[in-house]
DNA sequence: GACTCTGCATATCCC
DNA sequence: ATGCAGAGTC
């Protein structure tokens, strides 16, 4: 562990009176500032952490510092953030700074972090220790049932809206009886709200809301559980400060009061988060909730180019309101010479897509490997035109947060049924699945057993167990029914026995629910098979399937395939936190970027909170950033002819480069006049130079294939790798052979 | 109870 | 374009 160079020049006192004297060789490399940061243990501390300045640095090492001084124990520590990567990742570090003992700390995502205390404490609020979380569908099947109930027609009050508003108010802190009526002017959400906690009380489930009002609320009534949290934790750790909202400051704000050991990390230039309940305000008053407060600043960037930085800066400095904080080069000179923002403006989408896919072919040439390259666009669906062309001309690529493994239908299934298995009161997924596939038990069936659950004030399942006694429904449904139990008693009677993966795979081969879509002559039939074969991989490494569905309630995202070097795909949201040498910035046009939904919803607040989102996308950039707009998109299914985003004008002219602008033009002319597109179009795709992956085909004329993305198909033409294939679903596409495998 | 058809509404960002 | 709810039919 001792480093043999470290310099014995540590200028600082040791802040650890009982601990023999230690050295902190990852100190040493910090910039004054940052290991101000990471020392500074005692009292409330605020970090202003710009782009690129060494946060995640900080933070761990301010953990390993605190944990090897021995200022506090593993699990006295507590530590925050804000996604699951930036959890594991910080795990990951700390551990290889201070070793295994790290792990014992509790770090994780403010859900994670809840979910935990509410296991061991959930009681004072209603919840037995083995509650289940609820994800978007249960929430969704929940509150039209409620509808139903109330005779509220679901047109003039949609579902999804009244959960939106119920989010809101959680976020807030707000339990049903804590909403200021002048909330609620319809005076039926209110109700609804209460109703809907009531409900989820006896199905002994916890959205994601929740997670941390009950917590809170459990701190509030229950001072002893809430002193015993207090204790434990000395050290209390935050990041993307910046982004958390009333209730997760009301969380922490409790349980930082006797150690008063709080530090926040958080850049408030980087606050995208508002339409989930974030507060800015949260950052701007922080010297003011806690006095006496330290707020250092990290203004050094150590990421990104000079131009890089000098857009960025000079785009932000639209927005009022800030801190104030002006980012600079974290070496002098090292990066003079550094490449120009590029601005690109493009004919159409397809073009853009075309243009970046060749660019990273390209850099890729140059050494820069495609893992380093990310393109970072505003919504969900601009993904799908780069996935077309990365996958024509063979590149590989990962797209995160698209739809989502376990958002999938048939995964959602599966796992409905591992739920049952595993928690057979888990009504919302007996629900899901007593009917899948169909067995004869139809809603009548369903609403008998309903109205005996709750007469009983039971689960489904045991309503229904106790419904096959009896004889008040037809013979066919009844052995249906008894069927069906039967099964999952059997199944719940293996659950310590078997691998958790063996288990899911009797249950869903048993069940007959992977026969149903063995049967489906769907053309996406096969590849949900495909998915739930991969479910199972998924569910191989977890001790047990309940661990495993934890696992999966708050980590949407199924990681497989990590290391592989494919470039990234993804939202700007996704991207915070994350950086890449290239960085591809489509789709800066008016109508898009900014959003208009967050210009209508937040006016001149959502305007700033879009160029935010900007300012983080083109901070991800160490070496290139390159931002481009098209002159023609297709937006659910409209053609418009967009603007340029105003943000490109934001961008200062020194640190800019512009390219393509005239190309974009004779595309403006021949889209008013409606001439000569296929002809320009065809030559552009002949001359584009195909990357080809080294790779030995195998493939014949005639062979059935297989591709992620476009399911089963088959060779129509080889030409080299690239592969002529008409599939099933999608229809003819060129493919290169790496991306698919013989069926 | 299961299936098919039609009309209707709908479409950011995520733990 | 797509997905969903409701109506109508076997």
């Amino acid at each position: 562990m001792s480093d043999p160079f470290a310099l014995d020049d540590d200028p600082s006192p040791s802040p650890a009176p009982l601990a023999p004297v230690v050295r902190f060789p990852y100190l040493d490399g910090l910039n004054p500032e940052q290991r101000q940061a990471a020392m500074a243990t005692e009292g409330p501390v605020l970090v202003l952490a710009g782009a690129g300045t060494g946060k995640t640095r900080v933070l761990t090492a301010r953990l390993a510092y605190i944990l090897e001084s021995g200022l506090a124990q593993p699990w006295q520590v507590l530590a925050v953030t804000f996604t699951n990567k930036a959890a594991q990742e910080m795990q990951e570090r700390v551990a290889g700074l201070v070793g295994p003992g790290a792990r014992s700390c509790w770090l994780g995502t403010f859900h994670s972090i809840g979910v935990k205390i509410l296991r061991s404490h959930g009681e004072a609020v209603g919840l037995k220790s083995n509650f289940t979380v609820l994800d978007e569908d249960d929430q969704l099947r929940l509150v039209k049932q409620l509808l139903n109930e109330g005779n509220i027609d679901p047109k003039r009050l949609p579902p999804a809206a009244i959960l939106r508003e119920i989010q809101a108010w959680k976020d807030k802190g707000l339990g049903p009886d804590q909403v200021p009526e002048s909330d609620d002017p319809d005076k039926r959400l209110i109700p609804l709200y209460r109703q809907y906690q009531e409900r989820l009380q006896t199905l002994n489930a916890a959205d994601f809301g929740d997670l941390l009002l009950l917590c809170l609320h459990l701190f509030q009534k229950n001072p002893e559980a809430l002193a015993q949290y207090q204790e434990r934790f000395r050290y209390i750790l935050v990041d993307e400060y910046q982004d958390t909202n009333v209730a997760q400051y009301l969380w922490l704000r409790l349980l930082a009061q006797r150690s008063g050991n709080l530090c926040c990390v958080g850049d408030d230039d980087q606050s995208i988060y508002s339409w989930r309940g974030a507060e800015v305000d949260n950052i701007l008053r922080f010297e003011h909730d806690f006095p006496g407060a330290q707020v250092i600043r990290l203004e050094r960037n150590y990421r990104s180019g000079e131009h890089i930085l000098g857009a960025a800066s000079g785009l932000i400095a639209h927005n009022a309101g800030r801190l104030g904080k002006t980012l600079r080069p974290g070496r002098e000179g090292a990066s003079k010479g550094a490449a120009k923002v590029e601005v690109m403006g493009l004919w159409n989408g397809e073009e853009e897509a075309r243009q970046i896919a060749d660019r990273m072919v390209a850099l890729k040439k140059q050494g820069i490997a495609y893992a380093e390259m990310a393109a970072l666009v505003r919504a969900g669906f601009q993904t799908r035109e780069f996935e077309e062309r990365f996958i024509t001309i063979g590149l590989p690529y990962r797209v995160v947060g698209g739809p989502r493994f376990y958002e999938r239908q048939e995964i959602r299934d599966a796992l409905a049924y591992l739920r049952v298995v595993a928690q057979p009161d888990d009504s919302l997924a007996f629900e899901r699945i007593v009917n899948t596939p169909k067995r004869g038990l139809g809603d009548s069936t369903l609403q008998i057993i309903h109205k005996l659950a709750r007469a009983m004030n039971v689960s489904l399942l045991a309503a229904a167990v106790s419904l096959v006694e009896t004889d008040e429904i037809k013979p066919k449904a009844k052995a249906s029914l008894k069927a069906v139990l039967d099964n999952f008693q059997r199944w719940g009677s293996l659950l310590g026995g078997l691998q958790p993966a063996d288990l899911a795979q009797q249950v869903l081969e048993e069940s007959g629910y992977i026969a149903m879509w063995k049967a489906d002559t769907a053309p996406d039939a096969p590849g949900r098979v495909e998915n739930l074969k991969e479910l199972y991989s998924a569910i191989e490494p977890f001790e047990s399937l309940t661990a495993f569905l934890e696992h999966v309630s708050l980590v949407m995202e199924n990681n497989a395939g990590q290391d592989a070097d494919k470039v990234t795909l993804m939202t700007l949201h996704g991207a915070k936190g994350l950086e890449f040498d290239a960085v591809f910035l489509p789709g800066w046009e008016e109508g898009l970027f900014p959003h208009p939904r967050a210009l209508d919803d937040q006016g001149e607040r959502g305007l700033e909170e879009e160029r935010r989102l900007a300012y983080v996308g083109i901070t991800r950039a160490r070496k290139l950033a390159v931002i481009s707009y098209a002159g023609e998109r297709r937006v659910y299914n409209q053609w418009v002819h967009p603007a340029p985003s105003r943000f490109i004008s934001e961008l200062p002219e020194a640190h800019i480069e512009n390219r393509g602008m005239k190309g974009l033009d004779v595309a403006r002319d021949f889209a008013e006049t409606g001439a000569g597109w296929g002809q320009r179009f065809g030559k552009r795709a002949s001359q584009t130079q195909p990357f080809t992956p080294k790779s030995d085909a195998g493939f014949l004329e005639g062979d059935r294939v297989f591709h992620e993305k476009f399911g089963y198909g088959r060779v129509l033409d080889v030409d080299g790798t690239r592969l002529d294939i008409l599939f099933d679903k999608a229809g003819a596409k060129k493919v290169v052979d790496s991306f698919v495998r013989k069926a």
